[in-house]
RNA sequence: GCACCUCUAGCUCAAUCGGCAGAGCAACUGACUCUUAAUCAGUGGGUUCAGGGUUCAAGUCCCUGGGGGUGCACCA
């Protein structure tokens, strides 16, 4: 029976077969044994529905449909109808089966459409007669798409069904589906998504989910007259971060090209032309280790606005996770994976980080205090610290001390200038830079700041970076002299903001960030 | 990068001290006009991730490689 159908599927065998011998390490066809038993009786039926197209009506995979309407809709629109009950309304739908049983002269099958609603079909002796009930006993599979027509009528048991008068196979499906009653293993979820979509409520609700962020976003961004824009991810060099770039190889240009890191020097030469409020939504790209809240690619939020600070952007930050919690969950709690919920309501807190910190150790840290002391308060503390500067030291201190303790959004302001050189100096306060951290959820899920715009200053900087990347450092940027040109134009006084979305997810769902993408990267 | 855990039927998982490789669902044959993880009778299905080693005997122990996970380190 198996070598009878894969005549038909196949009619290049024979010659792949003989080919074997002369060249074994020649991909081939697999051989009738290295097909699963579950595979070959599938493949016979779609051959079947091929070759009986006339009689059966469509094949195997027929182009179009009299679908009338949808499952969601029909259980909808017949939500009332009792037990045991005729609609006296005739309509044809399409859907998956995940539920199939046959017995004698009436036969079951539960559709599942996308969106994981599910209706019964009936098929009956009675109704569609002898030869259309042996065929679908001998033709439909578990997972087959499937089309029906019928009267919507309620089972003896109250299961709102469509009772058959015509069925095709809508699309054959030649694999089974995995067992729906167990969760599949985790790297099957990650690799084959869509059989998890198919099983998996929750994962059909994370993709719609990040849907909701993401026009959510653009919702808030287009009520406060923003405008988005879509920079370059190929860029000649790499710029806006400090991270190791991918690279790769332009045939028409002959150069290196870098995936960007960043979009930041783009966006920045839009505001300088004058599109004062901008944002983009898009991949960046660093070639880092991957873990539980880091992906190689990773969608990024950043914008900018002309005339503001550190403080409005961290207003719109604020505004902006609150209206996407509020499109998932209807309001600014949310309700994580595991049942816990979280509050993203009110005003954020705003603390210092060297007013936490000192508060936390019970004495003053100021960017004066002496680096012995804040190696006596490491030492005391079991911190290590490579490159010792003051301000690794504080930064190092309050992740010690403070950074554990934040359970509320929390913006952590002002860090110290030593380790952030590319941000405007604070305007009261020496020693610290107008740079703020949001901790959502214990990680940080944004950064914002009151952008450099010096020319001069910013020179200075990218020649100390590049002096760094001269001397091997992969991670430091490269000396634009493109982006400095711009900025020798005038850029207005900005706020910029940086937003990982996949943590935006992560916070707003309380899932892992391979959870949050639908197809994460896997070898 | 380092350490630990893990990989067995289409799917989810068992397999005691190294001693015949199993279950549920799925599949196949048959029965059943209200099933919904149906029931009943019967049947088939395995390169135990790959390669090497130890042993009378390896899913199990050892080595090398690969995939996945977790922790640490690095990193925004």
């Amino acid at each position: 029976m198996v070598a009878r159908f894969r005549a038909h599927r196949d009619p290049r065998e024979p010659r792949e077969r003989s080919m074997a011998d002369e060249t074994p390490n020649q991909p081939t066809e697999p051989t009738a044994e290295e097909i699963s038993e579950q595979k070959a009786v599938r493949l016979q039926k779609r051959s079947r529905l091929i070759e009986e197209a006339s009689e059966l009506g469509g094949g195997a995979y027929p182009v179009r449909l009299p679908i009338t309407t949808t499952i969601p809709e029909v259980r909808d629109r017949f939500v009332g109808l009792g037990v045991d009950e005729a609609s006296g309304e005739t309509v044809g739908v399409a859907g998956r089966v995940v539920h199939l049983r046959n017995t004698g002269k009436l036969c079951f099958a539960a559709l599942q459409s996308g969106d994981g609603s599910r209706i019964q079909a009936m098929v009956s002796l009675a109704e569609v007669g002898e030869e259309s009930l042996a065929a679908w006993k001998e033709l439909v599979d578990l997972g087959d798409h499937l089309f029906v027509s019928g009267e919507v009528i309620t089972s003896r048991r109250g299961e709102l069904s469509i009772m058959v008068q015509e069925w095709r196979i809508a699309a054959k499906a030649i694999l089974p589906l995995p067992n729906l009653h167990n969760e599949l293993g985790e790297e099957t979820r990650v690799r084959s998504r869509y059989l998890d979509l198919i099983a998996r409520e929750q994962a059909r609700k994370n993709v719609i989910d990040r849907a909701k962020v993401n026009a959510s976003l653009r919702h808030t961004f287009a009520g406060l007259g923003f405008i988005e824009v879509e920079t370059p991810m190929l860029q000649v060099m790499h710029g806006g971060a400090s991270a190791r770039p991918f690279v790769t190889h332009s045939n028409a240009f002959d150069t290196e090209l870098y995936l960007r890191i960043a979009p930041e020097l783009y966006l920045k030469r839009a505001v300088v032309g004058g599109i004062e409020r901008v944002y983009e939504i898009n991949r960046n790209f660093r070639n880092e280790g991957a873990d539980s809240t880091h992906s190689p690619e990773f969608a990024m939020l950043e914008a900018y606005e002309a005339y503001g600070d550190y403080t409005t952007i961290a207003d719109l930050t604020q505004k902006l996770i609150q209206d996407a919690a509020t499109a998932v969950s209807g309001s600014h709690v949310v309700t994580w994976a595991d049942g816990t919920e979280y509050d993203l309501g009110g005003e954020w807190d705003r603390i210092s980080m060297y007013g936490s910190l000192s508060e936390a150790i019970g004495e003053e840290i100021t960017p004066e205090t002496p680096i012995s002391r804040l190696e006596e308060l490491a030492d005391a503390a079991g911190i290590e610290i490579d490159h010792p500067i003051p301000g690794k030291f504080v930064e190092e201190l309050w992740e010690h001390h403070v950074k554990g303790g934040l359970v509320r959004p929390t913006f952590v302001m002002d860090f110290p200038e030593d380790t952030s050189p590319l941000v405007r100096g604070h305007r009261s306060i020496p020693g610290v830079v107008e740079k703020w951290d949001l901790y959502v959820r214990g990680f940080e899920l944004a950064t914002g700041y009151s952008e450099l715009v010096d020319p001069v200053i910013q020179r200075e900087r990218f020649v100390a970076q590049a002096t760094l990347a001269a001397g091997g450092d992969p991670e430091a940027m490269q000396l634009d002299e493109e982006f400095l040109r711009a900025l020798e134009f005038g850029m207005p006084p900005s706020g910029g903001m940086g937003m990982g979305i996949d943590r935006l997810l992560m916070a707003i769902t309380g899932l892992g960030i391979r959870e949050t993408i639908l197809f994460p990267l896997v070898k």
